[in-house]
This record gives structure tokens, sequence and C-alpha cells, in this order.
DNA sequence: TCGACATGTCATTGT
DNA sequence: TAACAATGACATGTC
């Protein structure tokens, strides 16, 4: 209850006296409707600002309002449910946010008015580094500073349509109408504009082409990165192709040292305070901040070097007064041509203004620290007024304040900016598949760490018999064929009538070594039969299963095929093709071959030596036949995993690359949509403060006021020096935190 | 002849 | 403790 009854004193008060200072009703107690309902009645009574509004029925209902649309009322009106709209979309996390404010200051090259307006309490845009772009702005207005309503409605971007003769001038004012209206509701230009979607659609097209042309990425990557920004699909804004400005442009979003913290704070707050945001901001930010940090050990120092090497004189950097690293008002003037109103009643005190000496950079920013960790303490109650009013307006009175502050938050973000541009240039591929990570997680997971995955080398076949033969008797390609063969019978020692046989059918074509090896397995398996080639390397030496004597007398094909010159000559060659082991068998006269030395079971094995008598120097070579044997699949087993390895490595590597690559294009997302989200309270700022008026009808002074946004969703407008204050106090916190 | 490569072998360790 | 798999290191053979 205290904290209500204070609310009500406190809150409530400022409220009401803020509310009655604003022209029209705009709808700032949004945040109230949700705790205090009839306080709102209360309070402004029943406000069209309340009221669903059927934009496309303003005829008849305007909520009750009946104006007609060539009313001057409606201009009132309509900047009323602007600001609500916006005021209210400002709780909401639109990651592709799609408002549109600024593109159409290219659209009326005739010139006009009110020379001193821009320079009033739009001094900061005149300053942009977009010159082309504020320059025939300027013009506009300058040509109907009280042009009203429509020169709202272009400078809201709604650009009536081309109209054919048959319109009147009332269909054309509605048509506007319209069409403000559905930019109000978030609809942005491009809706309306084909080229524009086909523009937007061309780059985000390209984002996406971007995992499919991977191999280009890294080749092109920094040509479409510098299209992209080039190119701002939302705002329609046309960049000059030079990258300083187009990344001055982000990393405006993005709050840097020099720059108030509590100017990034105050911008963000009301995003982040609403509770209806779809996303888990605290989640996401940390995400994003993780994905920085993890590259901002590659940040590129000549990145940075082009970045912030504004030339001397660069009307962004000297007209706002912010540090070099602080961009932060450079979209400005694009934002400040939509103000047709807010300019209106800035022009009301522009000499005022005007007259206010040009300060330093570092007059208003150090007003309240960020802190990067925490979301609320971050975007907690802070002063606006730094951000929108540059230093020129605040005057001298800040000149003095303290140093500037690091901002966590910005400099995060800008050297995030700056490992972007730099790796954007390494980033390699797209089309991560997030089945890929898993499978690789199963493939790290495994008891060996080892992938036998066949599929994607030559070794496959043989691994995946290794993996069997674990639990077998063979383990490979080559000890199978012949394990095969062994247990038909030992040829040369068996009588075996299918060996026999086997050997028959050897002799009719001819023998040769290796051929009649696989051919026997064939045997037994006509659809292995064909001698596969991949077979050949495994043959290479495994001849334990050839018992010589066998081979000698077996092999032999029919004397009338063979002369007796090729015949030694085979038996040389078959010489040759025994291991060691083998004719060390053969000369110790061992009774078996040594296949089944090497993989027979042990019990078997110790049954087979039962059998005969053997002496301790056959028994000895046989147990050392059997563990070479083994010892030899053993290291081929070994050798294939490690090639499997490699492998596996190497297309992990392949996988974490393309994943680096998504994480890059994702974190340009989420600064794009930072940096839309923070033009566009700075044009809110900029004109709830332009409307503000004192008990006699005056504008506040940007320099002695400014609008702050407190934690708890409310907007009061205090003194400068007040808000200085209290800036400096949120400032001590995250330093005393640190100690 | 030398180096690269494949394969075999030994010694060791862990299961 | 025996049997065996795995593996590093070295030897050997081939090209």
């Amino acid at each position: 209850m205290l904290s209500l009854k204070k609310y009500l004193t406190e809150g409530l008060l400022q409220f009401t006296i803020l509310l009655s200072l604003i022209g029209v009703r705009v709808d700032v107690d949004t945040y109230l409707t949700s705790q205090l309902p009839p306080l709102r009645e209360i309070i402004l009574g029943p406000s069209s600002a309340y009221t669903q509004t059927q934009f496309h029925n303003l005829r008849n209902t305007l909520d009750g309002y009946g104006i007609h649309p060539k009313s001057i009322d409606l201009d009132n009106y309509f900047t009323a449910r602007r600001l609500l709209s916006q005021v209210r979309a400002l709780d909401r996390f639109q990651v592709p946010t799609t408002e549109v404010n600024a593109w159409l200051v290219h659209r009326d090259p005739e010139g006009s008015v009110s020379g001193s307006q821009p320079n009033s309490g739009l001094a900061l845009e005149s300053s942009s580094g977009l010159q082309d772009v504020t320059v025939p702005d300027n013009g506009v207005r300058e040509s109907e500073p009280e042009q009203g309503f429509s020169e709202d409605l272009e400078d809201l971007g709604a650009v009536a349509p081309p109209v054919s003769g048959d319109l009147t001038k009332e269909d054309i004012d509605l048509i506007d109408i319209l069409w403000r209206q559905d930019i109000d509701l978030g609809a942005g230009r491009e809706v309306f504009d084909y080229s524009h979607r086909q523009k937007e659609q061309d780059v985000d097209k390209e984002l996406q082409d971007g995992g499919e042309r991977e191999d280009t990425w890294s080749g092109e990557g920094a040509e479409a990165l510098a299209r992209d920004l080039l190119v701002d699909g939302e705002t329609g804004e046309s960049f000059p192709a030079q990258f300083p400005a187009d990344v001055s442009s982000i990393t405006e979003a993005v709050p840097s040292e020099s720059e108030s913290p509590a100017l990034q704070n105050s911008l963000l707050s009301p995003l982040l305070t609403g509770t209806e945001s779809p996303f888990d901001l605290e989640q996401q930010w940390q995400d994003l901040m993780s994905i920085m940090e993890m590259q901002a050990m590659e940040v590129n120092t000549s990145a940075s070097e082009i970045l912030y090497s504004a030339p001397p004189g660069d009307p962004l950097t000297t007209n706002y007064s912010l540090a070099p690293n602080t961009p932060i008002n450079q979209n400005v003037s694009l934002h400040q041509a939509s103000l047709g109103g807010c300019s209106q009643d800035f022009s009301l005190f522009s000499p005022e203004v005007e007259s206010l000496p040009v300060a330093s950079s570092s007059t208003l920013l150090p007003l309240v620290p960020s802190n990067s960790t925490s979301l609320n303490s971050t975007f907690g109650s802070t002063n606006l007024a730094g951000l929108f009013f540059p230093s020129q307006l605040n005057g001298t009175a800040n000149d003095t304040s303290g140093p500037e502050l690091p901002d966590p938050l910005g400099g995060l973000l800008d050297e995030a900016m700056l490992d972007e541009i730099s790796l954007m240039d390494l980033a390699i591929e797209e089309g991560f598949n997030p089945g890929q990570a898993s499978q690789l997680e199963e493939e790290f997971d495994s008891d060996s760490g080892l992938s036998l995955d066949s599929s994607h080398s030559p070794s496959s076949l043989s691994s995946s018999e290794g993996s069997s033969s674990s639990s077998s008797s063979s383990s490979s390609a080559s000890s199978s064929a012949s394990s095969s063969f062994s247990e038909e019978g030992a040829v040369g020692y068996s009588s075996d009538s299918e060996t026999l046989d086997l050997e028959e059918a050897e002799g009719a074509v001819g023998y040769q070594p290796e051929y009649s090896k696989f051919c026997r397995m064939s045997y037994q398996d006509p659809s292995q039969l064909s001698c596969l080639p991949y077979l050949e390397h495994v043959g290479h030496n495994h001849t334990y299963n050839m018992a010589p004597s066998a081979l000698d007398s077996a092999d032999l094909p029919p004397p009338s095929t063979l002369k007796k010159g090729s015949k030694e000559k085979q038996a040389d060659f078959l010489d040759k093709q025994m291991s060691r082991d083998e004719h060390r068998a053969r000369a110790m006269k061992i009774p078996f071959t040594n296949d089944k030395i090497i993989n027979l079971p042990v019990e078997e094995f110790n049954e087979l030596l039962s059998k005969y008598q053997l002496s301790e120097a056959q028994l000895s070579l046989i147990r050392d036949i059997r563990r070479r044997g083994k010892n030899k699949m053993a290291a081929q087993n070994c050798r294939k995993r490690k090639l499997d390895t490699i492998l596996n490595l190497e297309r992990d590597v392949e996988d974490l690359q393309r994943d680096k690559a998504r994480l890059l294009r994702e974190k340009v997302e989420f600064l794009r949509s930072l940096r839309q989200m923070k033009q566009k309270v700075q044009s809110l700022y900029q004109e709830v403060f332009g409307r503000l008026r004192d008990e006699n009808g005056r504008p506040y002074s940007p320099s002695q006021y400014a609008l702050q946004y407190a934690g708890d969703g409310s907007v009061l407008l205090i003194p400068r020096t007040m808000a200085d204050q209290q800036a400096r106090r949120q400032e001590r916190k995250p330093k005393d935190r640190r100690k």
C-alpha cells in the first residue's frame, strides 16, 4: 500500500502534469492501465488514445470524433495515434521491425522554408553525415513549415501513390490518411512499395543464399555485407557506399563509451520492461554477448580504424559533439525528417537552441553507467535527453561533466560490430544442420571417442568389419576372407572335398594368388565373387591360411596347361606371398593353418593344440603366430580408427565453421534490430519532448529539461540537472557492484 | 638412394 | 590372472 500511495501521490501527479503539458492526448499511461485501470479514466477521461480506431472507416467513426479527413484536428489526432502506437510498440522486442520513418526525405526536391527550423531542435540532424538526405529534408520543411497534416504524412513516409486525375483532393487526403494509419500500425512503406519489398527480399535472400553459396561466402561476404548495410531493407534508407558511414550507422545502435549510458538505458528500458515481450530478452542478450565474446578475440583492428576514422570535420562527430566512437545520433537526421509536428514544435524554441554554444563531445554523456549483465539495472531510470539532444543543445551546463564512462554494452557492441565486419570475410558457409551437431556429439560421446562410421572413407568396409571383429574372430576383410577360407578346412592339410573342388576350379582358370584367394571366398558367396577392387589393398599380406604345401600341391594347374618354368615362378611367387610366420610355420611343420591359429577362440585353440603332439618350439611358434596375427589385425583396426578420427575431425571443423557463419548472421540481425529500436526511441523522444509545453504554451528547452524513463515505465519531465545527478548516482552503482 | 607410405611387429597398458 | 584389444614406436618392404 505504501508503494501504491507513493505512486498515487508522486507518480500520478507527475504524470498528470506531464500529460497536461502535452498538447495532445498522448497515451503515456499504457503502463498504468494494467495496474490502475480506473485512474486512467479519472485522469484523462475517455480518450481516443485508448479507443480502438477503425482506421479504415475514419469517415464513419473516427472514434466518435467525426473529424473530417481534411480537418486540422486530424493532425493532432493522428500524431497522438502515431505516438501511442509507437510507444506501445516499444515494449516489444521486434527483431525485424518494420518501422519506416525517414525515407521520404528524398522525395521533395522542391525546396522551401523555415531555415531556422532545422537548426533549432534539430540542429543535431542537420549535422548528420547523411547530408544528402538531410538537406532536401530541410528544404521540404522550409517550404511549408506550417503545412500540418499533409506534411506530417509525408514525414511519416506515407507517400501517396500516384493518383489519377479522377481522384479528388478529398480522396487523396483519405488515401493519405489510410496510408499513414497503416504505417502507424507497423506496416512499413515497403508493404506498399513493391520496389522496396523487392529490395528487401533481395537482401534477405542474399543472406539466406549465403548458406547455399557457402564457398563463396568468404570471398563475397564483405561485399554482401556492404550491400546489405548500404540498403536498409526496413527503412529504405540508401546509405552512401562508404563503410564508415554505414558502420557508424550500425554502431549507432551500440552505445559506446562516450555516449551517455543513461541514454542507452533510457532507450532500451521501455523495450525491456514490457511484460508482453515474446522473448526472453535477457537470455537473448546473453546469447548475443556470448557470441560476441567468443569472437572478440578476432577483432579486426583495421576495421576499427576504418570505422572510427571519421574525417576531420565530419558532420557526424562535429555537430553531434560525440566522440568518434559514438555515432549514436548519426541517423537522427533521418528521423528528424519524419517528425513534422515535432519539428514545428522545435522551431518554437529554435532561437534559444540556436544560441546555445556547441559543446564538447563529452558533455552529457556520463549520465548513467550501464551494466550489460543486468538488463534491469542497465535500462533503469535514466535520462533520455543526453542521447537525443546532443551537447550543443545542452549548452555548457554539461561541459564539466565527468570523464566518459566506459560502457560495457556499447563497447561490447561496437567491438562486436568490428568483429562482425572483419569476420564476415571469414564466414564460410551456411546451412548448418543442427542434426550434425547432435551427430557430432554422439560421436564424441562414444566410448572410444572414435567413429567407425565407414560411409565416408575407403576404410569403411574393413572398419565396420573390424568393429564386429571384436566380438568374433575376424576383424578385417582380409582376415574374414581367410577366416572363412580356413573354416572350409586348411588347404593342404585337409582332405576336404570342397577345397579340392575349389582348387580344381582355380587350376582351370590359371593360378593367381590374390585372385584365387578372393575367389575362394566368393565361391561360398557368389554375390561377393567379383574380386572387389577395394579388397586389393586388403589382401596385401594375409596369407596365413595358405599353407605352402597345400598351395604347392593343390593349386598346381594341370600339367598340360603350364610349363615347368612357370610352375616354379608361381611357387616363388607363393613363397613371397607367404608371411614370415607362415614360412616359420611351414618350416616347423605346424599341422594347421595360421588362420586357425590366429582366429580360433581360445578354447577351440587349446583343443586344437591338445589334439596334436607338438614340441615346445612348435607350441611357442604357434603362440607367437597367434599373438602376432591378432596384433596385426589390431594394428589395422587401430589405423583405421585413426583415419576415421581424422576424417571426422575434418567434418567437425566444417560444421563448426558453418555454425560460426550462422551465428555471425544472427548477430548482424540482432544488431540491426537494436539499431532500429534505438532509432525509434530516439524519434519518439524528440517527438514527445518537442510537444511538451509549459503553462505558457512554450516548449521546454532540451538544455534545461529532459525526459526520464523510470524503471516502472513512467516518463517524467525533470530538470536536466536533476537528471544528471540521477545519472551520476546510477553511474556509481555498477562501480560499487564491481568492487 | 632417399623419402613417403603401407604394413608388420613389439612393448605396454587397460579392460 | 589370462586373454585380448588398443596403441605408440619401430622395423620392413614397396614404390
